[in-house]
DNA sequence: GCCGTTTTCGGCCCGACTGTTTTCAGTCG
């Protein structure tokens, strides 16, 4: 029985969550999260350090916990944990998610209504009951049941950060199994969305293959769920998320990955397109059940959703795309005949045995392109199927040319044992060198976010030091002296014009002051929008994605200010928030307005969520012209708003 | 509960904002 590093830091992070409601010192409760954290980010498993007793070496673990850790690992439970668990009702630590509740209201509101549950919460708070208790009012009550609606909303859903790791590992050890010849994401996860259900993956098996036995076993699955439908394996993993592997035979591989990657809207959208130049579904090679009926019950119904209208309307101006696409023939016969000469087996839906060779083919998106070629339309990538008007753009041949991570050069957002990162300017620099850039920019805290020990002065100075001396020793990229400075809660800057003046790049955050209402949020963003030394506005809705909801900002106006200003706004790659989000930086580009793909990483590891970023960018249509820190250095510094 | 050119105790991120209050406790970043 061994648990994961993962599994390991959620025991901890419980223990220390319990023990906070329990009204057990704040130190001790921090220091539980801690070692959580550490855990988390440990580059070994601790089952590794265990073996050899080293569990201590791991920070923030002592005796303590690492007895804590070994009873964890090698029993697979905890007996301090069930004895907390008998302690404290589970649903007292979900409502530590809400925001404004903290352990002693929590205690308090417990105590004196006796509630423990969600339910009675909100019960209570509908009844205007919590105002009876000293010193809760009006005010808290709306903040329960704005926080219990967020956490209905993100019920059962977990951020694309969570679930793409795992997808890519299920993905990669199934690949490892006998009788396993492919295996893809599919799903949301595939298209990149920012918070997803469940995982799907689809896997083309041979007949023997024994995928459902050895998942049964695999330690990250809790419970096999009772299956839909025979071809279909349901699993609940560990960490309370779905996953859904579709086994199909190879030669049902394209279409099946092309089914379960969605979404719904667009598939759709697709099938009216097929109606209207007299191919069914069938004829596509959408052969599945689900397609088949799917397409009876659409073009039988009377309701023409959303894509239709579209779709006749453009009728007149659509092309008939006959370009042949690339890997086509390949796919088809692997010998570069014209497809229509020896179509697949898997795209004319024939009963003949495939003669498809998956060994031959990476990428899903070779295996799918056949399928749009079939209605006239060039490739269609995942991140953009969603019908918000790509299968017209495909029509008019008007697809972007989507930004890639390899496009990347830089990485603007990103901050130093200076403030509260974890790592040396030089080891930041070093891992973005290893990534391939040519340029960061070290933006740490400013002096009032002193949670985040933001830089004084002299801090400042000294870092200034080191980054100038830093470029003169390193080769192959230039690390630009930035700053992440707080927009003040009255809309002042941090720092004074003359200290901004100094960077060489200056991002503006708020941190401060989220509850404010949105006349006053706006004046704060307005104000840093229209400053002369910023160049960039860092996370501008300062969302958390399930834990908390964006200020109160008007994203519009924010993207007009910034389009009149010549501000870049950001698309902060980190999981977590994701902020502009798809949506946003669609109406951004639109507007004109650049953008900033940047990790905020704290951790040089974390530099590796650019690729969450450049998702987002690609579901929000943006090319790698429109991306900054695609540009060259040079190209870069021209546009900001201080060098013109 | 962890940690130590502060080594077995006494610190540990601390100031601002919010809501409910007449002077402050709780929450948050």
């Amino acid at each position: 029985m061994t648990l994961t590093n993962l599994e390991l830091a959620w025991a901890l992070t419980e223990m220390g969550d319990l023990l906070e409601l329990k009204g057990e010192e704040p130190f001790k409760v921090r220091a539980y999260h801690r070692a959580a954290r550490s855990l988390e980010n440990l580059a070994e498993e601790a089952g590794a350090l265990h073996a050899r007793g080293a569990l201590e070496e791991i920070p923030g673990v002592g005796k303590n916990l690492a007895k804590k850790i070994a009873e964890l690992l090698t029993t697979g439970q905890s007996t301090f944990l069930e004895n907390l668990r008998q302690e404290v009702p589970a649903g007292l630590r979900e409502m530590l998610a809400i925001p404004g509740l903290g352990s002693r209201t929590i205690r308090q509101i417990r105590q004196g209504l006796g509630i423990t549950t969600l339910a009675d919460l909100e019960k209570a708070a509908r009844e205007k009951r919590i105002r009876t208790l000293p010193g809760l009012g009006g005010k808290t009550e709306l903040a329960i049941l704005r926080g219990l609606d967020m956490l209905k909303e993100a019920q059962d859903q977990v951020p694309l950060g969570v679930a793409r790791p795992l997808a890519l590992l299920f993905k990669k050890q199934l690949l490892a199994l006998p009788g396993v010849v492919a295996v893809e994401i599919a799903g949301s996860v595939r298209r990149g969305k920012e918070m997803v259900g469940d995982i799907d993956l689809v896997a083309a098996v041979e007949p023997g293959h024994q995928v459902a036995e050895v998942m049964a076993r695999h330690p990250q699955v809790k419970e096999v769920l009772a299956a839909e439908e025979p071809d279909r394996l349901s699993l609940q993993t560990n960490l309370g998320l779905k996953i859904e592997i579709i086994m199909v035979a190879p030669a049902a591989f394209p279409a099946t990955l092309f089914y379960a990657t969605g979404a719904p809207a667009h598939r759709r959208a697709l099938l009216h397109l097929a109606a209207a130049r007299d191919l069914s579904a069938a004829d596509l090679g959408l052969t599945t059940s689900r397609w088949l009926a799917e397409a009876e019950e659409l073009l039988s119904g009377s309701e023409w959703p959303a894509g239709v209208a579209r779709l006749s309307d453009g009728q007149d101006e659509v092309p008939v795309i006959n370009a042949k696409l690339p890997g086509e023939a390949a796919i088809a016969t692997g010998t570069g005949a014209p497809p229509e000469a020896n179509p697949p087996a898997a795209v004319t839906g024939s009963t003949a045995t495939s003669t498809v060779s998956l060994g031959s083919i990476t990428a899903g998106a070779q295996l799918e392109a056949v399928f749009y070629q079939r209605l006239g339309l060039p490739y269609i990538v995942p991140e953009l199927r969603e019908d918000r008007g790509e299968i017209t753009a495909a029509l008019r041949g008007e697809l972007p040319d989507l930004v890639t991570l390899a496009a990347i050069r830089g990485d603007l957002h990103m901050h130093s044992r200076y403030s509260d990162g974890v790592a040396a300017v030089a080891e930041m620099a070093a891992a973005a060198r290893e990534r391939g850039y040519r340029y960061i920019a070290i933006t740490d805290h400013s002096r009032s976010l002193v949670v985040a020990r933001g830089l004084n002065l002299e801090e400042l100075k000294a870092q200034r030091q080191e980054i100038d001396r830093l470029n003169k020793e390193l080769e192959k990229i230039t690390i630009l002296a930035g700053v992440e400075v707080d927009i003040l809660a009255d809309g002042r800057l941090d720092y004074e014009d003359e200290v901004l003046k100094e960077f060489d790049l200056v991002i503006a955050s708020i941190h401060s002051g989220f509850r404010q209402e949105g006349e006053q949020i706006m004046a704060r963003l307005e104000a840093a929008l229209r400053h002369p030394y910023v160049d960039i506005l860092g996370h501008p809705t300062g969302r958390m994605l399930g834990r908390r909801r964006p200020y109160a900002v008007d994203v519009n106006r924010v993207i007009e200010l910034a389009a009149a200003t010549g501000t870049i706004l950001e698309i902060n790659a980190s999981p977590e928030r994701l902020d502009l989000n798809d949506e946003n930086v669609r109406l951004a580009k639109e507007h004109g307005v650049p953008i900033a793909i940047n990790t905020d990483a704290h951790d040089p590891r974390r530099l590796a969520d650019m690729e969450y970023g450049v998702l987002t960018a690609r579901r929000g249509w943006l090319e790698p012209g429109d991306v900054v820190n695609t540009w060259e250095l040079d190209q870069l510094l021209a546009r900001l708003k201080r060098n013109r």
